[in-house]
DNA sequence: ATAATAGTGTCTATTAGACAATATCCT
DNA sequence: AGGATATTGTCTAATAGACACTATTAT
């Protein structure tokens, strides 16, 4: 017996896209327009194009570029994403058997504000992600979106990820707000300037020109090093 | 347009079985005895199975565990089995379009001699990983297990998944060893015992009853505290 | 007695965390 | 001048690593 006799799921790509807007850790939500869970809240997402015969179709990686660019308008650069976990529990989509690769993508702040509803969705809002807990969501997109926070919270103090909920240019502080707001507790300013200053020894930082104006002692400006 | 219209793809999972035999980290191959790649070295696996209709067939864990049970023998039971990573190129197979969930496995030393090659599978066999790099394997299996070495070798710090490589009773030198084989590099006895103090003391760990006895000082043995 | 390995102890370097003190800028 | 926040400094505790040393068993 071929393998190809033997039925097939669909295959969908959901995205948890994660920004920091007004000192919120925030997860994007689209309100679907379509059945099942019309009208319901949902993580973008959409069904991975698969080809026939010669053309196999698009790759997983590619499949969540484009309906992060379809759902929300945000383009593929500056956008990081990360393949996070494959959900594909029997019923959890009640029309037939959907398997779905949860990817996550992290928004720096500045791009948030530039992201409109597109494709099969009618609404889409940036959603504080405490009060994930006390909503519903379409399928199983709660559990998927409490995993990307679990992703997201343990990378965190072991990788870059920070970086990338933060502007081009920031300042130490604004880096350690990131750090405070995704953790869930205060920082200790003084002990995150030491780890900082040990990632600048690294070499992976520069400073920017100029200062950060706020209400009182101005801060330096640092960005990534242009790979030269 | 209905998702149900779309072309679909076909799911497998794959197993990246590991365990340790004569003081070296193995993988387990098995021989195709079907097209494509027929002869060649491959990971164990095959397709998910996915109902029509009402039924929707099996979850995705449950594939990994029916197939290592149908390839290879070994039962659910004390198998440490994890979602992996899924792989999902177009393109790579090349009969048609195969995206594969890859789980990773670890087998207890004393359950390895137990596997014999069953299913779709003309021969089974523990290969040394650092083999892995020279041998060519069926579709992207090589990349496959390097992802999971990766991340056995990342988690092997700060998880327990070290005790899932030794018997149910294991001296402190034999978990060493472990530690050694699997990061590749020499664990200095002491500073190794000193961590293992901590894990006992957090109660996880008893003495069992008698000694190993070895070519010079017997070790003390240890076990998993039983569930009480 | 000797070889071999189990097991203990010591020293140093690194890092996180709590927290005090100072510097600089806006109002 | 005063408030706020950036920035520097100090102390303690936890941990990893290198390495010397002692204890116990088989031969």
């Amino acid at each position: 017996m071929n393998a190809r006799d033997y039925p097939r799921p669909s295959v969908s790509v959901d995205l948890v896209v994660l920004t920091i807007v007004d000192a919120q850790l925030r997860v994007l939500l689209v309100k679907r327009k379509i059945p099942p869970f019309k009208g319901s809240w949902a993580l973008p997402g959409g069904f991975v194009r698969v080809g026939e015969g010669d053309d196999q179709g698009e790759d997983l990686d590619a499949a969540a570029r484009r309906e992060l660019q379809e759902e929300t308008g945000l383009g593929p650069d500056r956008v990081f994403l990360e393949q996070l976990f494959t959900f594909g529990k029997a019923g959890r989509d009640p029309r037939m058997r959907v398997i779905t690769v949860a990817y996550y993508a992290l928004v720096r702040p500045d791009l948030a504000p530039l992201v409109r509803a597109g494709g099969d969705v009618s609404d889409a809002e940036w959603v504080e992600v405490s009060a994930l807990e006390k909503m519903e969501l379409a399928f199983d997109h709660r559990d998927i979106a409490q995993a990307a926070l679990e992703r997201v919270r343990g990378k965190l103090d072991y990788s870059d990820i920070a970086f990338e909920l933060v502007p081009v240019t920031f300042t130490i502080p604004e880096l350690r707000h990131v750090y405070a707001i995704v953790a869930g507790r205060e920082v200790d300013p003084g002990n995150f300037r030491r780890r900082f200053n040990r990632m600048m020894e690294n070499g992976v930082l520069e400073k920017a020109p100029g200062k950060r104006i706020t209400v009182s002692k101005p801060a330096t400006v640092y960005r990534f090093k242009r790979a030269s």
